[in-house]
DNA sequence: CGAACCTTACCACGATCGTGTCAAGGTTTG
DNA sequence: CAAACCTTGACACGATCGTGGTAAGGTTCG
């Protein structure tokens, strides 16, 4: 047999078997297995180990962190979702007169009908 | 003026004062302050508060998640890191003598190695 | 067979997250 | 001026993260 096992893969990558099997459950490094269920470290593995290394120490991000940029990766419905709320317009609604903005200030009962409807009506905007 | 207070703008939003000062410390929204330094958020900042509230309830996505996202947006030479480490080649070195590897457990190496191949060309087909 | 591996599933424990509350002090406004 | 805001900073506390350990049980190999 030619892979290794968790220990050898630990000890010539730098991980413990422990951050291993958590590496494995952040969804980023998934070895195969054998027969019996052992986890099987081939060289691409341990490359990726290394380097997963390299780059937590490199550029100041977690483990969940690169696991979240995964997630990102593939989950394209999430990415949009971001990237959307990121580029959200800015601009101020122009169909929506200030009057009711200032209207609002008066008290609570008001203040919150206002919000209600402006909300409704970005809702529909957005829509 | 225009703007809402942290305490207004909390309950017309649903968020607390305490969550939206969080919210402007992991970077997503950052109102601009009066002269005293009392945060003023305008319409603007209302509307991304609730979109934002959207986001995390509708995409189980964390506030910190979406900070991370966010730095990745910003910290090009991060994301780059990242995008090269998930595209690290899954092919096997060919410089280094391919005799051990290669003898080493065949069906299961071309069946990862098909797999490798095929995860790449999906990944060139999205691109 | 027995030693030395491996597996999953827990307990532990400091660090951070998400959230509230409180204190000490400045600002606005009736 | 005093009430009612706002500010930052701190303590608190359950939940999760990052990591180690141990226990109970299956696997491999000399």
């Amino acid at each position: 047999m030619d892979a290794l096992t968790i220990h050898e893969a630990a000890s010539t990558t730098g991980w413990s078997a422990r951050m291993l099997r958590y590496v494995e459950r952040a969804g980023l490094i998934e070895p195969r297995r054998s027969a019996a269920g052992y986890r099987l470290y081939g060289p691409e593995e341990l490359q990726r180990l290394r380097t997963l290394r390299e780059l937590l120490d490199q550029n100041d991000v977690s483990l969940t962190e690169v696991g979240f940029a995964l997630r990102l990766r593939r989950d394209e419905e999430l990415s949009a979702a971001l990237e959307g709320w990121f580029e959200e317009e800015p601009a101020r609604p122009v169909d929506v007169p200030a009057a009711d903005w200032l209207l609002w200030e008066q008290d609570k009962h008001e203040k919150l009908l206002a919000a209600a409807t402006l909300h409704a009506t970005q809702m529909m905007e957005t829509r």
